[in-house]
DNA sequence: TTTTTTTACGGAAACGTTTCCGTGAATCTT
DNA sequence: AAGATTCACGGAAACGTTTCCGTAAAAAAA
């Protein structure tokens, strides 16, 4: 269990330990026939240079942090597939948090991360109105951060992002063209700001298009149970005949309630969703969705990062990707 | 930006580096009165140590490599949070790759992975007959390594599974119960280990259970289009009335194909299938699932490897955690 | 009081790289 | 042929920790 390390390589072919160094990085300042016997030797010992000792003296580590909420959607799943695409070619690698929603879990990743851990990070943060004085640290430090789905319109990071107040507006409307008069917004209770700007794209399209007196909106509350009470009394009581879900779990909670109050999904009531479960099509009936372009956004805010760590400054503008509105049967007319 | 290490820390208080590195790990040969000094000025400044260079002189950098085929499915998502759970209470950190099934990429993985970068490995192998060479060189070089889910039983390292073959077999007996007098098998056409497992699991019951004079087993290609073909085909020809799929993928398949070929579920043919799907209650019709305890197994590998990692030595057995059947319309009478 | 032990801290080495600086020999100028 | 330049490599410092070793001063034991 002898350590392979360039010290060890560097006796075995009695050249100092900087040449074999340079000899490893293909300096120029080493002839080729050095050059070979020391690929040899690596190779054939299949030596892998100490990544602690690189990121120590070349003050870089070739990783880079993913903090987001947690993994319980498919969305930040297909987030995480994009990241991994660019990763694996850029030879990154990818250390993961989730947050669970905590903000105070949030602080406490992010300030580990702040003494050169990794190259760069990428968030999808818990709390729109938090402050974020931890996140200033990144940027004091000089660590590269990238936000993405879930920013923070306040700060001048680099963000990426789909196009929520559109397509919020455009799921709305297509509600309004198959005939719903009165549509409620499903809201989570939370301060996360894709939430706001998707009920204000509802708004819009109401006012615009709908002759509908006000607007409907219900919060719900972060646990299941909570929701599922808090809809069955909004459906019984309003009777609303479209249902926009801000978020794919509020939708499958309306499957479920209106299943128990025996309405009929598209006939008695319409729902429409933003959502990137990959079963959509399957439900009972399947499900309209505006599907956000995940593994794009992670993808995107990748290799923005990425471009950011290795020539410090060009620091673009965002970035703004454009959901798709999937008709299916829980809209159909 | 300047940067905030002992050193640092060291000179604003006109003490030694030893002193303020021992200070800070509360060593008892430092007196309350200078670790409170230290204390309070490195809370001020956020002082966080530097990782590369504790893990290079440490030689443990607190960090686990989490090495997984993909997440397109539910499965590993679970298997993950499981994993996140305990490593954020036992304050390590997961660094994340996708092997996407290729046996090539998971050999480069673990090369670069012996030299270091990590204390530990969690794997899910990609190929059961490819050869292991690369894995032993993680034994060799004392990196312990923890399989789940899809293992390598002639490796003699700790294994975190799930009852696959008594699952299968509990599943087709299930499908027998309900009627089904020809039951086909779907399996993979990859050399994944479970594929085998649960094959011989549902060729137990039908032999026990059933009078079907021969197994019905069909070798699906990765290719979704190709797999709905192969569905399509042996569907029409062969005239199963029960179908176990041993991924949820080729479940959802068949969803698909008895759609277009206009076959009732479960009227004409019932499906059962290995499953970690979260809407599986919502799809149409529902689908009975065999659901892996997919949580327990991150988070049982992943203490299985830390237990490794803390004390070296102490190798237990392998852990083999249950799978629950859970009955839902598709495989209804 | 003298000797031993304990306390509380400082100095320096070590972890494995990368890179700055130096140097003898070979090659190229003029 | 003498000086200038290039080539190919060696020595050593530095990255930020942790820890071994050493040591004055204080406390305890004799």
């Amino acid at each position: 269990m002898n350590k392979i390390n360039i010290k060890y390589l560097a006796r075995e072919l009695n050249l100092a330990i900087s040449t074999v160094s340079r000899a490893l990085r293909d300096s120029h300042e080493i002839s080729p026939e050095t050059k070979a016997k020391v690929f040899a030797l690596a190779k054939r010992l299949n030596y892998q240079p100490n990544a602690s000792a690189s990121g120590l003296r070349a003050q870089q580590t070739k990783m880079i942090a993913v903090v987001i909420p947690d993994m319980v959607n498919d969305f930040f799943s297909l987030v995480i597939s994009g990241i991994e695409k660019v990763t694996q070619e850029q030879d990154y690698h990818i250390l993961l948090y989730f947050t669970h929603g905590d903000h105070a879990l949030e602080v406490s990743f992010i300030n580990t991360l702040v003494n050169g851990r990794v190259d760069g990070v990428l968030l999808s943060i818990t709390d729109e109105n938090a402050n974020n004085e931890h996140l200033e640290q990144l940027n004091i430090k000089g660590i590269p951060l990238v936000l993405f789905d879930r920013v923070n319109e306040r700060m001048d990071n680099v963000k990426v992002t789909s196009d929520n107040y559109e397509s919020a507006a455009t799921a709305t409307k297509h509600l309004i063209d198959t005939g719903c008069e009165k549509i409620a917004y499903l809201k989570v209770d939370r301060n996360i700001p894709v939430g706001t700007i998707r009920m204000n794209g509802y708004l819009e399209a109401l006012e615009k298009h709908s002759k509908q007196k006000s607007p409907l909106i219900l919060e719900c509350p972060n646990d299941n149970d909570e929701a599922f009470t808090v809809i069955h009394k909004m459906l019984q009581s309003e009777k609303p005949d479209g249902i926009f879900a801000s978020v794919e779990k509020l939708a499958v909670i309306c499957y479920r309630v209106c299943e128990q109050i025996q309405l009929r999904i598209p006939e008695d009531i319409k729902i429409i969703s933003f959502s990137n479960l990959q079963t959509a099509a399957l439900l009972n009936p399947s499900l309209t969705t505006i599907t956000q372009p995940a593994f794009d956004i992670g993808e995107t805010a990748a290799k923005e990062l990425l471009r950011i760590i290795k020539k410090k400054g060009s620091a673009k503008g965002d970035v703004v990707l454009k959901s798709r509105l999937i008709e299916r049967r829980s809209t159909s007319k």
